[in-house]
DNA sequence: ATGCCGGATTGACGTGCGTCAAAGCTCTTC
DNA sequence: GAAGAGCTTTGACGCACGTCAATCCGGCAT
């Protein structure tokens, strides 16, 4: 990664991030952040005004394919997802592609690099995307200091232990599939956006290797979906026409 | 869970638990434990002597098939496995058993009840079990005073992150029951037992369960290792007569 | 020892999904 | 706007693994 992309937050009207990144616009998206407790603490974007000044950086923009980590670069810090979406990956020995999460807005990445103090998988934009950088030694150190703080990063860890189990289990394709979509549907819900109807900004072999499908798989599903009536398919939106038995359909997935 | 099963860690002599349970026994049998830096602070087994009395209970023994909490419990506690081992499993709307993960001695159950306040699974002992249990309050603020321990406690919560993604992909039956094998014993060797043969004390559902497979294909499978004589099956005891192939075959789920 | 019972093994068969292949669609590039 | 590349869709076919069923084995109680 290049660190020309890393910014400070330099406060208003020195940054050109648009509406997102200003200080006062940034505290309203920021608040269905998965680090706003961590963030309130620097005063939702004016880390220059705060003891933490260097705690959180704003990085980006990337375009659709760049990286924003890879594997087995050192951890130092975690990224909140500010716009855009992001995958994490693994390449194999014949580097084949196995997709190991999506991130919306709001979600963050890069925990796993805790445990090996390297980054376990690749992170990868999959359309134009914006992040937050949190150091990592500063966020514990505030931590200690802050037993909200580490609640929350507590509870964020635990958090994705409890979801990456949706692949458990040998569920056919259409229960995958239905519980994948109704879950990014509530995931986006949970960060105010509609959640009957987004973007996928995947492809289809993406969610395949993610779902532990064929891409063909994956496109005869959709296909079957839509001549049911569940979902519609306009460009790349996807619309929730019937979540409800969607929701039936992936229920004992999504259980969790 | 009955409360009666909880004693306080008396000192020597007044425990009954055998040679693990006494505080001089416990203490090398210890370092090998998940736990061991926040056990250490508490003065291995003695935390009548510490300030931090009541973090630690020992608990058990519980025999094969009892319940050390189930889904929905409160989450106050987590547990380190002392003796014996476990299986973590969530019960779909059918009843339907799915079996997320096996634990041996030394390692750590129920860090994923922090998020809900409750524990999304249930832990279900598969032999004579002994545990330690840890109050999640205590160790939390004992973490915002030990640095030592609030970064174990995010390395071992990240740690568990990486791991669920051995099932992640779409690997053929030998790949997931080699990779399973291996990874069994590799964890047995991190905790200084043998690591080429140990014992498989869960069933052959429980392990298909975990993989992802039918019962009967985890049987044929096991067939065709011993057949190749890539392992021995002794009762209830596996060797790995072969765990370099074995770990070949597995390595594209092992690479984490 | 004997009988019983749950789990394990092995075989036969069916099927869901992966693989291969061809055609269509979307976006990019000049 | 034309041409190309990459992704998506749809079809045909085969295989790995699930399902069903019968037998076998080990552990436990009588």
């Amino acid at each position: 990664m290049s660190e020309a992309r890393v910014r400070r937050v330099a406060g208003r009207g020195a940054d050109p991030l648009g509406p997102l990144a200003g200080t006062d616009g940034a505290s309203e998206f920021c608040r269905s952040c998965a680090l706003s407790s961590a963030c309130a603490m620097v005063g939702y974007g004016k880390p220059e005004l705060s003891p933490l000044h260097g705690l959180m950086q704003h990085l980006g923009p990337y375009r659709a394919g760049e990286l924003v980590f890879r594997q087995g670069d050192p951890f130092e810090a975690v990224y909140a997802v500010r716009a855009g979406t992001v995958k994490t990956r693994l390449l194999d020995r014949d580097n084949r592609e196995h997709v190991l999460g999506f991130f919306l807005p709001g979600e963050v990445i890069g925990l796993d690099g805790i445990y090996q103090g390297r980054f376990p998988c690749d992170a990868v934009a999959l359309d134009d995307a914006q992040f937050c950088r949190f150091s990592f030694p500063a966020m514990s150190a505030l931590a200690t200091r802050q037993p909200a703080v580490q609640r929350h990063l507590f509870r964020l860890l635990s958090r994705s232990l409890g979801t990456v189990n949706l692949l458990a289990g040998d569920h056919g394709a259409d229960v995958r599939m239905a519980a994948f979509l109704v879950d990014l549907g509530d995931r986006y819900a949970a960060r105010g956006f509609p959640g009957t109807h987004y973007q996928l900004s995947m492809s289809r072999s993406d969610m395949a290797s993610h779902l532990g499908l064929a891409a063909e798989t994956v496109s005869r599903t959709l296909s079957r979906f839509r001549a049911q009536g569940l979902i519609r398919v306009e460009q790349r939106v996807l619309h929730l026409c019937e979540p409800q038995r969607l929701r039936e359909l992936g229920r004992n997935l999504l259980a969790a």
